[in-house]
RNA sequence: GGUCGAUUAGCUCAGUGGUAGAGCACUGCAUUGACAUUGCAGGGGUCACUAGUUCGAACCUAGUAUCGACCACCA
């Protein structure tokens, strides 16, 4: 006999640990078996078990339990992402923290790497032993990590090989820089958000003093304003970058500029004397209506001027350096305005390199702060006149950059003013989309550097095109529009960052040997800069800048041998930039001793998401051709969260297609909800409402439960609000509800809309599922009912035992078609609703009478019944619900097996019998009936009560004589017969064609049930009049489905029969 | 601005042309019987609004309102 109660603790972990001890978890890498792989989206190796994991790993599982039930050749490709940034600043972090003042530049690039696989090995990874918590059923013997010596391989080669096709390139763009983490990122690693910000109204001095005459009109052209002016005036939300203005853009078709286009206007800013002066262009980026019309182009610094900057041939100055302070770099602020003033004029050519190595960062703002250096622009041009002056809004004390809206948008001077004003600098308060790091949270700078891009258009196109043929398909459909939208736009994918943890870049640089006409050496190598004087070993010789020759290959050993054959000497390894100028300077100045050209790798990292992105076949072990990879490629589902549609999915859609034979990753894409709080928000730790998994599974206390809601607030001040929400809410804390609950309700809860708002009553509600499933279970060992055996439906003998397994076949039908259909919701409801109302509330009720009774053969069929069709629910909820099923499965008879491996129940209609299914149906009904007006006339529930049957036919006085004992005792009645007449006064019901007679008429007051009588009567008077109108209706019964016009029919012959004997039952009472 | 979505019982949500559903909550009754982590019975909804298509609309179409997500944005 099993325990009174199913304890998760007890067993959970036990029977896991059996299972990967069995190897149950393996492929069956049964050739005859159709294979089936689903690739786990790889867990960052940091990562901890979140909620969205729980679900996302739950669909998984129940997948593939699923599927391997039904014998296919199961591989859940289980593995972690080494998680470049997010890995990179936890140990970064755990440095810091741990008091030494070691950093990353200070330990070095191999032991910072060196330190980060300690931490793996140690810490990291937490989160597949809590996917085994949650019953995960990957092929863990097959675990990978996107690092790993296999997987480098696969992104070396699938590297070298764009890089070869010319679909991955080095280039100097503009990227999206993390100050913090200074490296650059995708601009899906960027998130915008509105803060409130100011935009600056400056003016632009035109060169000379030259003075045009500004006229604005209206839309009829009535002149609104005249004046002359001697500026054109600019406004900016970042006032440090005018320091690398380029030009002052407005667009072709404004006429209040037309003057001055082609002419020079000076920024204000910077040392009087070395005011810079840029050209005034026409672009058509510009938007006439939008503040005054006229834009400065900083095209180092800003997405839209870096385009107009291209365009118009314009230099693009960078003001900053890798951590976001304006450069503190290079010749001094006065000689490089010079040459940029020359630049500008036209009197002197400019080429990209030459533009870098300019700082034109005033010497009083340079090594400030991004920041700082913007209060301090503004200062010095509001000091010096330079703002647009507007009147001093009235009432309002405060000035307006202080005051949001109170700055009046528009142009100074455009609204007749009454009496002499006071002036004020005009600054808008204005929400502005401010780029974010989406790990560092610090704001991004676009910057100007070198970087690699793939060619994600060209990459796009196959990827596009399979979905739209269907061979990928999005589950719901609705989201192929969001993967089309991004695909059909996809800018170039920078896949280089300035980190150290992750897959090094397997390109080396060389020194570039140009002709020998523009050679200045012996060796033919070309210096295009100079750099700074250093001292080195081969004595005080100049670094130099050398433009770069790439060699991009698997392996060293194979650049080795490509450089050197292209230099024709022997080349050599070094390690830093430094060595490795000295040596291209000591080589080429002969000073060299071993006369070998030194090679440099590049240093940068690839993008976390490129090596993820081959994960569907680097882990099957391309590019040997290996039977895992032609067996689980291409993989059958994806599953995953919106949220990574556009990282992962796209990325593997792309690469995978290109790398293997056009064909496909996977053939759905199942797009789950994200699961939020239980009051729709998402949960985070920072707003205190994070619900961990594991804390449901094992159970938590309300003070560990306070605490971890508590700590890592963004607001900490809202610490006491909510502990004082979570004691009241769960005032002890979580029962340990077990893996299996939690699952359930997540399947339960898994339908194909957006979001999940998760709550713990109903995983309560899901544990006591496992309860009731147990106690059943309990109730049939008691009973002596027999496991392991098998049911021939043909050679029953008792309908409710046909009937049982006809509804065990229906759920099961439903369970299978609903997860095809990745409807998980109503698989998980079809096999609850078979379980607790058809299997526990009226079979094991309406089988207590036989089990317990003499009829020793009827006893042994339900005996025998009862513990299939029990066996046969195991396996129909183990997908869900893995742990209690298994538990059940070992401890209801002597098995060497697992429930897991058991052959899903590929029941078929012969398990369905038609009449069986009637006559149970008029059993329930006859007994739900007579319940319900015992209860309506309130007859003591312990009162047994006289009942008889009038009217009734053939049929159903077959059915009385077998199910009167049931009927009897399930409805607590004392007499059940047929009668030809019913007494006086006594209170009826209508099952079918026959009336059922509760004879009571002393318990019960005559006015009361002619109110019961009414009630029941208008109900369906209403119902009647609905459905005479509707067969009425001549159009109705022409054009409606003639299977829908015979249903209403039937419907309303029954509901009239019933009508019609209420109504003499009323009668009756009323004659009285 | 573009795209996708939501609006159904007190709450959280299913349903998607043919009799409005579930879980929780609520009301009444039942206490040593597999199970109180229970059973029986019950109350509760103009399916956001408007117009259309249809024999028939919660469901399809168009529009309105409110809320949300993602993407892109005006310096």
């Amino acid at each position: 006999m099993i325990d009174q109660r199913f304890d998760p603790k007890a067993h959970e972990q036990r029977i896991y640990q059996r299972w990967e001890d069995a190897g149950c978890f393996r492929p069956s890498m049964d050739t005859s078996a159709e294979p089936y792989a689903i690739m786990i989206p790889p867990p960052n190796v940091t990562g901890s078990l979140h909620m969205g994991h729980a679900l996302n790993n739950t669909i998984q599982d129940i997948l593939c339990r699923f599927e391997r039930m039904r014998g296919k050749n199961v591989r859940w490709q289980p593995g972690m992402d080494h998680a470049g940034i997010a890995t990179q600043m936890v140990v970064e972090r755990q440095l810091a923290a741990s008091g030494g003042n070691q950093d990353r530049r200070s330990m070095g690039r191999d032991a910072f790497v060196e330190k980060v696989w300690e931490w793996k090995e140690e810490s990291g990874g937490t989160i597949l032993n809590q996917l085994k918590r949650l019953g995960a059923s990957c092929d863990w013997e097959n675990t990978k990590f996107t690092l790993d010596d296999d997987l480098n391989t696969a992104v070396n080669k699938v590297f070298v090989d764009l890089y070869n096709e010319g679909l991955i390139y080095r280039a100097k763009r503009l990227v999206n820089w993390d100050p913090h983490f200074q490296t650059a990122i995708s601009n899906l690693e960027v998130e915008n958000k509105e803060v409130d910000g100011h935009m600056w109204h400056f003016k632009y001095p035109l060169a000379g003093g030259e003075t045009y005459t500004y006229v604005e009109k209206d839309e009829d052209g009535t002149i609104t304003l005249e004046e002359e002016r001697d500026y054109i005036s600019i406004a900016t939300t970042r006032p440090e970058t005018m320091l690398g203005d380029g030009a002052v853009a407005v667009h072709p078709s404004d006429s209040r500029y037309a003057p001055i286009v082609g002419k020079l206007c000076e920024i204000p800013v910077g040392p009087k004397e070395h005011r810079r002066l840029i050209p005034i262009i026409t672009d058509e980026y510009p938007d006439p209506d939008f503040g005054s019309g006229a834009v400065k182009i900083t095209g180092a610094h800003d997405f839209n001027d870096y385009q107009v900057a291209k365009r118009g041939g314009i230099p693009m100055y960078a003001l900053m350096d890798e951590k976001g302070f304006m450069r503190d770099d290079g010749d001094d602020y006065a000689a490089v305005a010079e040459v940029a003033q020359r630049i500008a004029e036209g009197q002197e050519d400019f080429d990209e390199a030459k533009i870098a190595a300019m700082n034109l960062v005033p010497d009083q703002y340079r090594g400030l702060d991004r920041f700082e250096a913007r209060k301090a622009v503004v200062a010095d041009i509001t000091a010096e006149g330079n703002a647009v002056m507007v009147p001093k809004p009235k009432k309002k004390a405060a000035s307006p950059a202080s005051e949001p809206g109170s700055g009046a948008a528009g142009d100074s001077g455009s609204s007749p003013e009454p009496s002499v004003p006071e002036l004020v600098p005009l600054v808008e308060n204005k929400k502005i989309m401010q780029p974010f790091g989406d790990r560092s949270g610090v704001v991004i700078e676009p910057m100007l550097t070198d970087q690699w891009f793939v060619d994600a258009e060209t990459l796009a196109k196959p990827a596009i095109a399979a979905v739209r043929d269907g061979r990928t398909k999005f589950v719901p459909e609705n989201w192929d529009r969001t993967y089309y939208n991004w695909m059909e736009n996809i800018e170039p994918w920078c896949i280089s960052r300035q980190l150290w943890w992750g897959h090094r870049i397997p390109v080396w640089y060389g020194p570039e040997i140009v002709s020998s006409e523009t050679g200045n050496n012996e060796f033919g190598l070309d210096f295009i800069d100079r750099s700074e004087v250093h001292d080195t070993p081969h004595g005080d010789i100049r670094l130099l800048n050398v433009r770069k020759r790439v060699f991009c290959a698997e392996r060293f050993a194979d650049v080795e041998r490509l450089a050197s054959e292209h230099y024709g000497c022997k080349v050599i390894l070094v390690e830093d930039e430094i060595e490795y100028r000295e040596r291209v300077a000591a080589f080429s100045l002969g000073k060299a001793q071993d006369y070998a050209v030194p090679l440099l790798q590049d240093e940068d990292v690839l993008d976390t998401w490129f090596s993820s992105g081959l994960w569907p076949f680097s882990t099957q072990g391309w590019p040997e051709q290996t039977d895992g990879l032609k067996t689980f490629y291409p993989g059958a589902t994806l599953v995953t969260a919106f949220d990574i549609i556009f990282f992962w999915v796209a990325r593997m859609m792309m690469l995978g297609i290109k790398f293997m034979d056009g064909e496909v990753p996977f053939k759905d894409v199942y797009i789950h909800a994200i699961v939020r709080d239980e009051n729709g928000k998402k949960m985070s730790k920072a707003e205190g409402n994070v619900i961990d998994p594991i804390d449901l599974i094992d159970g938590v206390g309300v003070e560990t439960l306070v605490a971890k809601r508590t700590s890592n607030l963004r607001q900490p001040e809202k610490a006491p609000k909510i502990e004082k929400e979570v004691r009241k809410r769960y005032p002890n804390g979580f029962d340990a509800y077990g893996a299996d609950a939690l699952r359930f309700t997540l399947a339960a809860m898994a339908t194909k809309g957006r979001d999940i708002n998760l709550s713990v009553d109903r995983i309560a509600g899901y544990r006591n599922f496992g309860t009731k499933l147990w106690n059943a279970t309990r109730f049939a060992q008691m009973n002596e009912a027999k496991f392991g055996t098998k049911i021939e439906p043909q050679s029953l003998d008792l309908s409710v035992n046909k009937w049982i397994i006809g509804e065990l076949y229906k759920c099961t039908a439903q369970v299978s078609e609903a997860i095809e259909d990745y409807r998980f919701n109503d698989a998980a409801s079809a096999v609850y609703h078979f379980t607790w109302d058809v299997l526990c509330d009226w079979y094991l009720e309406l089988s207590k009478p036989i089990l317990n009774g003499d009829d020793a053969e009827a006893k042994s069929e339900t005996q025998a019944v009862l513990g299939w069709v029990l066996e046969q629910t195991f396996v129909a909820l183990h997908p869900f619900m893995p742990f209690i099923t298994e538990v059940l499965w070992e401890q209801t008879s002597d098995r060497s097996d697992f429930l897991m491996q058991q052959t899903w129940p590929g029941l078929n209609t012969s398990f369905a019998d038609e009449s069986a299914a009637e006559e149970l149906d008029w059993v329930l009904k006859t007994i739900s009936q007579i319940r319900s007006v015992r209860s309506d006339v309130n007859v003591p529930a312990g009162a047994k009560v006289p009942v008889s049957l009038v009217g009734a036919n053939d049929e159903t006085a077959r059915r009385v004589a077998a199910h009167c004992d049931v009927i009897m005792r399930m409805a607590r009645l004392d007499k059940f017969e047929l009668a030809d007449a019913a007494p006086a006064g006594s209170v009826k019901a209508i099952v079918d064609e026959a009336t059922v007679v509760l004879e009571i008429a002393d318990l019960i007051d005559a006015g009361e049930e002619i109110a019961r009588l009414d009630k029941q009567l208008g109900k369906l008077s209403g119902e009647i009049t609905g459905l005479e109108k509707r067969l009425g209706n001549d159009a109705f019964v022409a054009k409606a489905p003639a299977e829908v016009v015979a249903e209403q029919r039937d419907r309303l012959a029954e509901l009239q029969g019933t009508r019609d004997k209420l109504s003499v039952a009323r009668e009756q009472l009323a004659a009285l």
